[in-house]
DNA sequence: GTTAATCCGTTGTTTTTACAACAGAAGGAG
DNA sequence: CTCCTTCTGTTGTAAAAACAACGGATTAAC
């Protein structure tokens, strides 16, 4: 595998920090890489595959689908470069739940999980730093998806705004602070109407339990129901 | 750190699986392991607290509680040995959303962050196996987390019974199949109303999709709405 | 056997949400 | 500027959920 522009993204991606610039070929040769360029409107992989490997993407954008129990297939997240996709199916050795395609075309860094999880005989120092990398950003993964449930799992819209904005808040430190979605965007994250969040931010501003504009909040009230 | 009876449950847990009993003692000491015993009501650590370290349940029982907005304290999961606690915030460097508190008193193992993951120089095998097994197992709870979602998620009550019985139906591989949960802590897990979720069960009955009696279910019509 | 506790379903009421349709504001492209 | 698109808020209606309260059934405790 030559270096390229294309592997320059593997700077800026948090698996690879830490790691030299003249460790890297090495490492993904321990790490079974391999690259692949995908055309327009392909399909990466279809739901319900066994996936042993996991994918970066290099360019290009991927979009990560899931079809509901209507057969209905809706977009999950795009991804960018540098991020990963299918990390955690291919380590826990699950099939995966979510079709990934790219509709652009994409160029995609592939890595054996085995071999990342088989640290070579000779357990280059780069190596056991990686998998750390992987760990943490597994873990990380994790945080984010327990602060969703927070969110998602309470009972009322009102409940869900107000969830969603304490983590925003505290996670920023400041008041007023943004939040990185615009309505819709907001109204998918916690799994509502999006009409139906405009009226209940509405309501909560009535109240005078926020004040907002556009996507910059501000609590008034710190103990809120 | 001696071997005793309460280190027994290390053999029934995943992360010590595919280790030989004998390098059990050689590996706690890379790990940073130490024992602590807890009295009835202890708590082993706050919200908030940046927590170092992972925990696993040796003997007794743990609680982790969450306080929501208004401040009451509800439970988010029993704790029991061989079980471990902590470990997603320890590996990703977060305060704990959650406080570790223990009714009936407790033993618990802590394991050294840090030296879980530099793995030690002489790169025992076991280490890197016990590296693999923590990161397997911290991918599977990922996985069950987005499971999770995809049940909370859904905007219907009679959607996020679909759903989960979908997966249950699908995880078990047979139907009719059981789930191993009572009415209440399925309703606590789609985050729904205890009596609202019988009374659409009963509905979802009544119009021919699901048969079921007590905690067994039978899907009835494959494709749902 | 009696009592108590737990689990599950039912009912009725009130609150909340989803959904659809529309309208104004803001911004970009030509 | 004008057209077009995107984003946001509003309204009304129908559907759904939350909540509280109760009753029967099953099981456990004594």
């Amino acid at each position: 595998m030559k270096n390229d522009m294309s592997m320059e993204v593997l700077q800026t991606s948090p698996l690879w920090s830490d790691i030299l610039p003249e460790d890297r070929k090495q490492l993904l040769g321990c790490l079974g890489a391999s690259r692949a360029e995908y055309g327009k409107k392909s399909t990466i992989w279809s739901s319900g595959d066994m996936v042993p490997r996991m994918g970066m993407v290099l360019s290009g954008e991927i979009k990560i689908l899931m079809e509901d129990l209507e057969g209905r297939q809706n977009v999950l997240a795009n991804i960018t470069p540098p991020d990963l996709f299918g990390e955690v199916f291919a380590l826990a050795g699950a099939q995966s739940p979510v079709t990934v395609y790219t509709e652009t075309g994409a160029e995609v860094l592939f890595l054996d999980v085995q071999k990342v999880t088989n640290i070579c005989r000779d357990s280059c120092s780069f190596h056991r730093q990686f998998v750390w990398n992987l760990l943490a950003l597994v873990a990380r993964k994790n945080v984010t998806l327990n602060q969703k449930i927070q969110c998602v799992g309470q009972r009322t819209t009102k409940e869900k705004i107000s969830a969603f904005l304490s983590m925003y808040q505290s996670r920023e430190g400041k008041n007023p602070f943004t939040v990185p979605f615009n309505r819709a965007e907001m109204a998918d994250y916690l799994c509502v109407d999006r009409s139906a969040l405009s009226q209940v931010l509405a309501q909560m501003q009535e109240e005078g339990l926020i004040e907002y504009h556009k996507n910059e909040f501000r609590l008034t009230h710190l103990a809120m129901t």
